[in-house]
RNA sequence: GGCGGCAUAGCCAAGUGGUAAGGCAGAGGUCUGCAAAACCUCCACUCCCCAGUUCGAAUCUGGGUGCCGCCUCCA
């Protein structure tokens, strides 16, 4: 089985294969920070931080690069509107940005580049785009010149005679910009300077970047000229990723990447979640409400649709996604639940429970299944599935050993299943950990015996109001009792 | 106007020629003083519509309908 991946450049899937074995180099298009991210973010970086744990499972060594949009037009009119600068703004948003993704549980990137870091890098490549006639200069701008590129409109499968300039409304035919580019979709490589604004100098005045051009040059400091795979959300497919490519190629005369991949929009209502609409939400009002999901909830929500179809988000849609995320976690649980009981003998161990250390069987079907599916184009739906019927039996188990106090199924086996849904979960970002505060707190074990046999005794004297009334008290604590046949009680927290 | 995508149960969602995964919600049963929990069972003769190809189609072809994204803010 080998991995293939939709890529948006051909229009297919294809087998996945690295320039050099067993190391992929990934860039993925970040955040312009201005404001605080939502769950459009939120489901971008889930779906790309899901993809590279899926080929460092495989064997990969992952070179994953995500850069920080850090100037550009709306983050000097939030600097304007707040009396602030730009860095100040982006700094700031630049913490939360951590603050949230990582609740997410989204692995850090081995590298954040900053459009600002890489001024010179960018006007290196200008430079170069100029010697080859591909850009011009004019009055303080460079643009770059789209019908000298002869690919241009390849990755979005478009063609310049066939597009229609403003079509999108949102050109203002006022923007002086606009006169002076030769034609219509030629695009900004550099902007002058208006008064007030930072600015670095350059050969074409004083100025800052344009939009496309700074990954452009991240990607060639980061990573080199060629990499491997290309993401960011489908929104940015064009213009963004084709100026990209139109950019580098030209000046590289290399292929910038050999995999595009796109995910597909968060939707509310049936249309897209943006700024724009004023219908987003954000990550923290999510996570920080009063019946606040968890943020493993999130991820299976964001996980629960493949990556490139649109994902509604609705109250109900996230409610559902928490339910299940309940399920998937008493599975995960389980070996901290019940593996002293069933008799492992290393439960105390500090490495116990770490998806790193485990060693689960290649070939069990569950893992086939799960790699079936991943491997089709990252079908996480799929994947999922497999989780889940892991977490019902390991589920199922755990309540007859609740009830029964043990159980018929070898405990080894049920070691197995639990590490392969452990490490498969993990593949996907979803962990759950014991909740240490729950297990010393409140009522110690005599109280509980005590107020089970106040119970028992209103119970003989028909006086049953009084014992659900004890029973109702003790649930409010996290102790949930268990009548047993013959009049016997057991109980346990959670 | 151009380019692209999607349409499967109450909701979400896999499935690209061989007879509909999974999740959420729901129903019945066992148990119980009643519950809760648990366990067992059930929950799409059908995949937007029409026509065609085929022994066989949710899956392929043609036509139609509806929804969405992009066409220089965008994850």
């Amino acid at each position: 089985m080998t991995l293939t991946l939709y890529n948006t450049l051909t229009r297919r899937k294809q087998p996945f294969t690295s320039l050099e074995p067993g190391l992929v180099k990934m860039y993925c298009c970040g955040v312009t920070v201005y404001d605080y991210c939502h769950l459009g973010h939120a489901r971008s970086y889930i779906v790309w931080d899901t993809v590279r744990r899926y080929l460092m499972w495989s064997g990969y060594q992952v070179r994953y690069v995500q850069n920080f949009t850090d100037i550009d037009d709306k983050i000097l009119n939030r600097a304007r509107e707040e009396g602030s600068t730009m860095e100040i703004v982006a700094d700031r948003n630049i913490v939360t940005y951590f603050e949230d993704i990582r609740r997410l549980n989204v692995l850090d990137a081995v590298e954040y580049p900053r459009a600002t870091e890489h001024i010179s890098e960018i006007q290196q490549i200008i430079k170069s785009l100029i010697e080859q006639d591909y850009a011009y200069a004019a009055g303080g701008d460079v643009y770059y010149r789209v019908q000298r590129f002869p690919s241009y409109g390849k990755l979005s499968g478009r063609h310049l005679d066939q597009m229609q300039a403003g079509a999108s409304g949102r050109v203002d035919p006022e923007d002086p910009e606009g006169n002076r580019k030769q034609y219509p979709f030629d695009f900004a490589l550099w902007k002058a300077a208006k008064p007030g604004e930072p600015a670095w100098d350059s050969p074409w005045g004083p100025g800052r970047p344009g939009w496309h051009i700074e990954c452009s040059a991240m990607i060639r400091a980061r990573l080199g000229e060629t990499i491997d795979i290309h993401t960011g959300g489908g929104d940015l497919v064009f213009p963004h990723h084709e100026n990209e490519i139109a950019q580098s190629e030209a000046a590289t005369h290399r292929v910038l990447a050999n995999f595009w991949l796109h995910n597909g929009m968060v939707n509310v209502g049936g249309e897209k979640m943006s700024k724009s609409l004023g219908n987003f939400t954000t990550i923290r009002q999510l996570l920080d409400a009063p019946q606040a999901p968890d943020p493993m909830a999130i991820r299976l929500f964001v996980l629960q649709a493949h990556y490139r179809k649109p994902l509604d988000f609705t109250d109900e849609s996230i409610a559902s996604a928490q339910n299940s995320w309940e399920t998937l976690k008493e599975g995960l649980l389980f070996g901290y639940k019940y593996g002293g009981a069933i008799g492992w003998t290393d439960t105390e161990d500090q490495s116990f429970g770490q998806a790193d250390s485990m060693r689960i069987s290649p070939d069990s079907e569950a893992v086939q299944k799960f790699k079936e599916g991943m491997d089709d184009d990252i079908n996480s739906p799929a994947a999922l599935a497999v989780l889940f019927e892991l977490a019902k039996d390991l589920r199922r188990e755990g309540n007859i050993i609740t009830h029964e106090g043990k159980t018929a199924t070898d405990p080894q086996d049920l070691r197995q299943q639990w590490q392969t849904l452990v490490v498969l979960a993990q593949v996907l970002g979803l962990e759950a950990k014991p909740d240490a505060a729950d297990a010393d707190q409140g009522l110690d074990d005599a109280a509980i015996q005590d107020l089970i046999g106040q119970r028992q005794a209103a119970k003989k004297a028909k006086n049953f109001a009084e014992a659900d009334r004890i029973r109702e008290d003790l649930k409010a604590q996290g102790i949930v009792l268990v009548d047993k046949p013959g009049g016997v009680t057991e109980w346990h927290r959670g």
